[in-house]
DNA sequence: CGCCTTTCTTAACTTTAGTCAAGGAGTTGA
DNA sequence: TCAACTCCTTGACTAAAGTTAAGAAAGGCG
């Protein structure tokens, strides 16, 4: 458990055993219930949050109904989304299934940086790398239509079709359920052809 | 003109005068025409650009035709491109206008995190916020119509319109440029409605 | 000046997503 | 077990975006 967390962050930054050490002993693993609402807005520090097992979901509430925007699964990473930023409609987290999270409470962090400051440079590689990301998959959506983007997220996230309900991805690939429905049928008739 | 790049960081974190003077020693200001491609994928370091005034647009080149997917401003921000991701399609920078532009140059940027920690910490908080935006903007692309998003970009960049070829901004808004045009007159004939 | 390219719009038509309504399959819980 | 959900699909219809083609207006450049 701890290895795939270091394995991951060593992508970024090899880190040395007391270096370890001390992100064991201060950082929290806390484990969620399926259908736990971690946060909502206003709620969120600045803390990083890394997923160990299980899924988390991020949407918003608009008009009652909800509009999913994020999952995060194993060896994923939910960084600061307080810092400087106004504040969006309602934005929650919750757990698609029982979820072991890693967090870095932003008060330890403060005292953890000065101590190592190797940690903090950990974190900007880490945000720096997953603005890169997000650029991307950004610059992505914006230039593949519907079934394009279905067939990407079939691609790069098979699991997502197994651990979340459609409804949902639906949203998350910018479109209604129905929508995916009549995809997912396209796409099926295709591969017989 | 250094007082608004200093305005900017400072709602990150105020600097002391001796820092920003490190800053302008350090980094450079460099000015490019009109037109200027800047940088293409593999020749982006991991600097941090900053828009001093003009604008710059990224773009993929996609069997021959450009995907834009971004605008960078006055007093915004171009992080890192190149940390720890995977080459996209060719991925350009060009200048819309002529353009002015600060630029951290990586060889310099160890040099300064180890004298002034401080400016890591400030990269750290700069990246941590536009990756929330980005984030956002996703967010909210993701859950808008074509027109709402062009409506969105009225509200919030309106000098764009007058800046940059409607083509591109419809590339920028996920769409064709056919469908922009159509969408600006539905628009007009609802706004004299 | 006049040519050529870029930019923008329009129109006709096709394709696809949104909307509304309904129903079936599978779960949960009283 | 039955009722009430949630989840998923389907169908009929509407609305909007993609596609193709054409042409007008504006700008750059020899």
């Amino acid at each position: 458990m701890e290895t795939e967390l270091f394995d991951f962050i060593a992508r970024y930054m090899p880190l040395t055993e007391p270096e370890k050490q001390v992100i064991i002993d201060l950082a929290l693993f806390k484990r969620y219930d399926k259908g736990t609402i971690l946060l909502r807005e206003g709620e969120l520090s600045n803390a990083y949050y890394f997923v160990i097992s299980g899924c988390l979901r991020a949407y918003y509430m608009i008009d009652g109904d909800e509009k999913t925007t994020a999952f995060y699964t194993e060896l994923q990473n939910l960084a600061p989304l307080s810092t400087v930023s106004k504040t969006p409609p309602e934005l929650y987290i919750a757990c698609v299934e029982d979820t072991l999270l890693l967090v870095s409470t932003s008060n330890t962090e403060q005292l953890v940086f000065e101590q190592f400051p190797r940690f903090e440079t950990l974190c900007r590689l880490l945000s720096e790398g997953l603005l890169a990301q997000n650029q991307a998959s950004f610059d992505q959506f914006k230039n593949a239509s519907p079934e394009q983007r279905y067939l990407h997220l079939l691609e790069t996230r098979p699991d997502l079709l197994q651990r979340v309900p459609l409804h949902q991805l639906a949203s998350y690939l910018g479109i209604k359920a129905e929508s995916l429905s009549r995809i997912r049928r396209r796409v099926q008739q295709k591969a017989r052809a």
